[in-house]
DNA sequence: TTGAATCATTCAAAATATCGAATAAGGTAG
DNA sequence: CTACCTTATTCGATATTTTGAATGATTCAA
C-alpha cells in the first residue's frame, strides 16, 4: 500500500515530542544528562509516569540511558533535538519570544515553595 | 495545577505533525498552495480523510484555507514549518540524507502507473 | 429550481495513548 | 541472605486519535 518513506519516520519523531511532559524532560536534558530521580522531582510527577515517557523518548531514539550503579542517566542522543523543540515553540500561535526571556527559563516548572530540592546524586545542593 | 507554559504549545504543534499523511500534505505545500482535490489525488486517499487532516493542521495554526470559488486553496502559514519537517526527518534513526537526493523527492508518494494525473484547476497538465 | 462539483462535518467503531497502581527488576548495603 | 533504593514494566481504566461512511454546506452552471 504505497508507503511514505520518511514521512512515517518524521511522524514517529513528532509523536515522541507530542506531549508536554516529554518536552519538559528534554528541557531538563538540555545542558546535561539527568537521573530519573532528578526528572521525577523536578517535574513533580509519579516516577512510573516519568519512566513511561522516558521509554517513549528512548524507543524513538531521542535519548540514551546509561546505567550508573543504582541509578540511570538519561542523555539526549543528538543535540539537534533542541533546535526542534525551540522551533516547535516558535511556531506556536501565541508564543512570541520576548527578547529578554530565555526560553529555558519559561518552560521549566520551577517547583514552588518547599519541595524544590532534588536528592539525586548530582544534586547535593540543599 | 502547575501548568507548563510553552511546553504545552510545543506539544500541540508536535501533535499536529505526528501523522504521516499530515507530513505528506506539508510536503505538497512546500512550493505553493494546493487545492484539496490536488492533495486528495496526489496522496490517493479519501477526500474526507484529507479534509480531516487539513482541519488538524488548520486548528494548530499551521495552514490557512482560502476559498476560491468552488475550491479551497491551502497554504502554509509560516514557511518555518518546513525547517521543522526537515529536522524531523534528519533526527529519524535510519535517515541519513545522502547529498544527491532531495528530501522532497523521496517523501512524495508519486502515484504509480496510470492515475497520477490531477484534475484540479491548477493541474491542466495531460 | 435542479444538478453537479468541491470541500467540511458528523457519527460510530477501531486503534492508540495516557494514567495511576501495583509489581518486577536490578543494584547496594548491612 | 534480607532490606532497601532506584528504575522499569505490566495491568486495567480512561481518554484521545484515526478512519470510512454518510451527510451538510457552498458554489457554479444550466
Amino acid at each position: 500500500m504505497e508507503h511514505s518513506w520518511q514521512a512515517d519516520a518524521a511522524a514517529i519523531i513528532a509523536q515522541a515530542l507530542a506531549h508536554p511532559v516529554r518536552i519538559q524532560i528534554l528541557e531538563l536534558l538540555r545542558r546535561e544528562g539527568a537521573y530519573v530521580m532528578h526528572l521525577t522531582t523536578m517535574l513533580g510527577r509519579p516516577q512510573a509516569n516519568i519512566s513511561q515517557h522516558l521509554a517513549t523518548l528512548r524507543e524513538a531514539g531521542l535519548v540514551t540511558d546509561e546505567r550508573e550503579g543504582m541509578t540511570v542517566i538519561y542523555r539526549v542522543r543528538d543535540p539537534r533535538v533542541f533546535d526542534l523543540v525551540d522551533r516547535l515553540k516558535v511556531l506556536s500561535p501565541g508564543t512570541r519570544v520576548s527578547r529578554e526571556s530565555r526560553i529555558e527559563e519559561m518552560t521549566l516548572p520551577r517547583r514552588s515553595g518547599r519541595g524544590r530540592g532534588c536528592h539525586c546524586p548530582r544534586c547535593a545542593n540543599r
